[in-house]
DNA sequence: TCTATATATATCACTTTCTTATATATATAG
DNA sequence: CTATATATATAAGAAAGTGATATATATAGA
């Protein structure tokens, strides 16, 4: 999934979560685009991880899918399920609190920069 | 590795060569003591991730041990190889960086707490 | 015309890294 | 006698990635 590290490893389903709470409804390929963009390249979402992340939020009912065809090539949008709302909130608690404990583990505290 | 989340996932090598960095020399149980008290207890250090952790990085190089018995109880000690300091540089700069596209893709910045 | 790239989704073999459980051993507290 | 703390280790299994491959359409360029 990472570009060019390994510590993404763990928050991918975050990630999709947040994009879907912010867009109401987006296909795979359009999130690899929004993250690279919003990374400015940094960050590159890798199809062997982002569709099968999607197809386990799927199975785990926190997004729904239809499809479509747009220019004649198949589309899959994806929107959060009403189960997948509130799991957004509980999932950006717990990156909050991980970052700062990561920052406090690694001496990285905003403050110190 | 984590007490309540599976963000952590791909950060253990970091905190360890971290700790390290701090500590000249650090045994297996103590770094599991020293994580729990920095985090409060929010954070747990598990003996089927750490061990194998630190095994691998003796094998590749970033690390060295030397076996001691004290208190009649086999004790032993870590620590970074020269290898071993100047990685934890490199990967304190990923890990910042990691911060930084995570906050700013999960709209978690600093600025907005 | 052919090729490369972009758009778009999917799966599979493999690797890494974790969880949970088990094992061993000593010391101390109740 | 038992539980807990100290201390390390490994093994089976799960989860989540990487890298490669496959399929299909559209467009740009040589």
């Amino acid at each position: 999934m990472a570009a060019n590290n390994e510590l993404f490893k763990g928050t991918l389903q975050t990630i999709l979560l947040k994009l879907l709470s912010e867009n109401d409804r987006m296909y795979g390929y359009e999130m690899t685009q929004r993250v690279k963009l919003l990374t400015e390249g940094q960050l590159v979402l890798k199809e062997g991880a982002l569709y099968p992340a999607l197809h386990k939020l799927e199975a785990d009912g926190l997004v729904e899918s239809s499809t479509e065809i747009v220019d004649n090539r198949v589309r899959k949008y994806y929107s959060l399920s009403s189960q997948g709302q509130s799991e957004i909130v509980h999932r950006l608690v717990a990156a909050k609190e991980f970052i700062q404990q990561l920052q406090l583990l690694l001496n990285l505290n905003p403050a110190m920069n």
